[in-house]
DNA sequence: GCGAAGGTGTTTTTT
DNA sequence: ACACCTTCGC
């Protein structure tokens, strides 16, 4: 199991704790993890019942350490029985058995960004709008903060002074039947229709309440109201809420995050027993306290003050580069420095920066010099063209009514159906008030589309048919998938498509590495159906990693690169801290438009907790962007901290630079020389 | 119905 | 600088 001993007194009050609603204020590097952890194994060990236990947090990747973590301590049998998930593998779990009650299908698709986009464009052309995707984009992310913040379609209020809210009021309810029509959901509704089902359902809503006796939250900093609300649901029976955050990490106001749940906590559950833990496991003191004082110019906060028992360790560099490449170099020329003075794996650092487009100047550089990296975040996985081309497929098997899916394939690969035949299809199901894949059934009541279209509908009609009965088959998933890869013949259409050969060649290992990712669901699970493989597939976070990577992952030695927001919760021994500029960090936007310099202080500050041993901060003196060279200024941030504990240095000039200079000197030196002979 | 050329905007962070 | 999308011409 575990020793009670081996906690402080706080963790020890915190794993202890029994009924009734508990705030645990955990500061940067004090192991919430381990007090999570620790707390359900314990609650098991008092005879809890794991079906009891309900544990949420933010991302995949959390939610299986979490699980793996109480594994070691419980054995496997009990963790089994424990609900530990995502807020959003917790809402379609719920939503799978009883969305019916809301007048889906059990089948629905799940949409991800870009099948949103798809959608939302053509309900903005329907409308006469410009359906730029810019604007497209706009309104995705609007709907979304509405439904973040608890408002339906129906309920949506446009204000005078903002024009763009006139057209989400339009668009917003449209989408909203769009979706219903195509019975799909899109990731926010994963979380408000189970709110509203639960609200809609009180003898559901009871059934929940009494069976998660106890609830717990990570990260309970990032939550929105829609969040918030069904926190509050589902323990509103038992009561035995126990959140973990910490306020100086709250970094997705810009996903409706509220600050104030955790703030205000203990005013909506009365009774609130309150544990910070201070002590810091992670960082050197001179870490910890350029971090304690850059947060303390934060007004709103819990007050706190972390402490450690480490010694001082190195100084902080700051690094003062000419430009992203120089940036780079530097980067890399530490990594080489550190790994051979101090014997350091290449897993021990990480390069951390605010946008994910700054990672490209860092890749370029690491890979020429032969240093094996995993890029966290940026373009992921399942976002892949050729990748969401073949979902496309399977969510259409799986629910033939989901019709952005249905047109993204219906003539990909090209079958000869045309985008005339495909207008006047959308036009026929549009006045009919019939779905698409209703009309394809018959398609000789078409008048104006040729024979050739009409056979080739046909055609498509019965190899999504078949495939609907063989998939239906759990055993032959795999030889089903790989038939369906096969007769589609998707990897001629990439080659002819893709002009240049080894990126074509990329596009189809991607493709069959949905392969290997069906393998491993099957693996994992008992009842292992289509539907599952891609509702799993639809809430994933992380890429399953290319064959590339996995020879990395499997070595494990490899630098890591991702933004600030994928690397709250990690720690490394060595952290670069990129792009500490104005613009970056803040990021100029917080600038413009949310004014919230505050929170970049927190990004800020969960950057610089990351590191253990050694923080290198670096800036660039000017950087390219949209091909021109612009000036940069350093970081407000820079100046927050202790400049006691700060070791500043100028990179070194980059070799362009260097060049010119040579060749200045040069030109100077032969004019003197033909002034001299002259 | 399909390919080529030009024009446009692009870069905040995520489930 | 580049990728993506739209438009145009066949």
């Amino acid at each position: 199991m575990f020793d009670l001993n081996q906690l402080n007194p706080q963790q020890r009050q915190a794993v202890t704790h029994g009924a009734g609603p508990l705030l645990l204020l955990a500061g940067a590097g004090s192991g919430k993890t381990r007090v999570i952890t620790c707390r359900i194994a314990h609650l098991v060990q008092q005879g809890t019942s794991p079906e009891q236990i309900l544990a949420v947090t933010f991302t995949n990747k959390a939610a299986r350490e979490m699980r793996e973590r109480v594994q070691e301590m419980t054995g496997r049998n009990a963790v089994k029985g424990m609900t530990i998930s995502t807020f959003h593998s917790l809402g379609v779990q719920i939503l799978k058995s009883h969305i019916d009650r809301l007048g889906f299908k059990r089948n629905f698709s799940i949409y991800a960004t870009s099948d949103q986009l798809r959608l939302v464009r053509e309900l903005l052309r329907e409308a006469g709008a410009d359906s730029s995707n810019r604007d497209a984009e706009q309104m995705i992310w609007r709907i979304s903060a509405a439904k973040n913040r608890l408002i339906d379609a129906g309920q949506y209020q446009p204000t005078l002074r903002d024009p763009l809210s006139h057209l989400v009021a339009t668009i917003y309810p449209r989408y909203q039947k769009a979706l219903k029509a195509y019975n799909a959901v899109d990731f926010d509704d994963l979380l408000l229709l189970t709110v509203r089902l639960l609200e809609g359902q009180s003898e559901l809503l009871a059934h929940y309440q009494q069976r998660f006796v106890y609830q717990m939250v990570d990260e309970y900093q990032d939550t929105n109201p829609v969040q918030y609300q069904l926190l509050k649901l589902l323990a509103g029976g038992h009561k035995n809420l126990c959140v973990v955050g910490d306020d100086d990490q709250s970094i997705y106001a810009f996903r409706g995050a509220d600050i104030s749940n955790i703030l205000d906590f203990e005013k909506d559950f009365p009774g609130t027993r309150i544990i910070k833990l201070e002590q810091n496991y992670r960082s050197s003191a001179t870490i910890l306290a350029a971090a304690n004082q850059l947060i303390a110019n934060n007004r709103q906060r819990r007050p706190k003050t972390l402490w450690t028992s480490s010694p001082a360790g190195y100084a902080i560099d700051y690094l003062r580069c000419e430009d992203s490449e120089d940036e780079a170099r530097q980067v890399v020329e530490l990594i080489h420095a550190e790994t051979f003075r101090h014997q350091r794996k290449f897993s021990d650092f990480a390069i951390l920066y605010r946008t994910n487009t700054q990672s490209r100047a860092f890749e370029e550089q690491l890979r020429y010099d032969n240093i094996p990296y995993v890029l966290i975040g940026g373009q992921q996985f399942f976002d892949r063209k050729e990748i969401r081309d073949l979902v496309a497929y399977l969510r259409t098997i799986l629910n033939p009514a989901d019709e952005v899916n249905l047109l993204r394939i219906i003539n990909y690969p090209k079958r000869g159906i045309g985008e005339n035949s495909i207008d006047q299809i959308i036009r026929r199901s549009a006045e009919q008030n019939a779905g698409i894949w209703q009309l394809l059934q018959q398609p000789e009541q078409f008048d104006g589309i040729g024979q050739k279209t009409l056979t080739a509908i046909a055609e498509f009609v019965a190899l999504i048919k078949s495939y609907q009965s063989t998939f239906k088959n759990p055993l032959r998933l795999l030889d089903t998938l790989r038939q369906l890869l096969n007769e589609l013949k998707l990897a001629d259409e990439i080659y002819r498509q893709e002009k240049d050969p080894q990126t074509a060649q990329r596009r189809i290992e991607n493709q069959n590495e949905i392969l290997n990712s069906l393998g491993a669901y099957i693996e994992r699970n008992e009842r292992p159906s289509l539907a599952g493989f891609v509702d799993a597939i639809s809430l994933l976070d992380a890429d399953p990693a290319g064959k590339d990577d996995k020879e990395k992952l499997l070595s494990g030695n490899t630098v890591t690169l991702m933004s600030l927001h994928s690397s709250k919760g990690l720690e490394f021994p060595v952290v670069f801290l990129a792009g500490m500029e104005e613009g970056f960090l803040p990021h100029k936007k917080s600038l413009d438009v949310t004014c919230d310099i505050d929170e970049e202080r927190r990004l800020c500050y969960v950057g610089i907790t990351r590191a253990e041993q050694r923080l290198v901060l670096l800036g660039a003196r000017q950087r390219r962007k949209h091909g021109k060279l612009e000036l940069r200024e350093p970081s407000r941030f820079l100046a927050e901290l202790p400049q006691q504990l700060l070791a500043t240095r100028q990179a070194g000039v980059p070799a362009d630079d260097g060049e010119e200079q040579q060749e200045k000197s040069a030109n100077q030196f032969f004019q003197q020389m033909q002034q001299l002979l002259g």
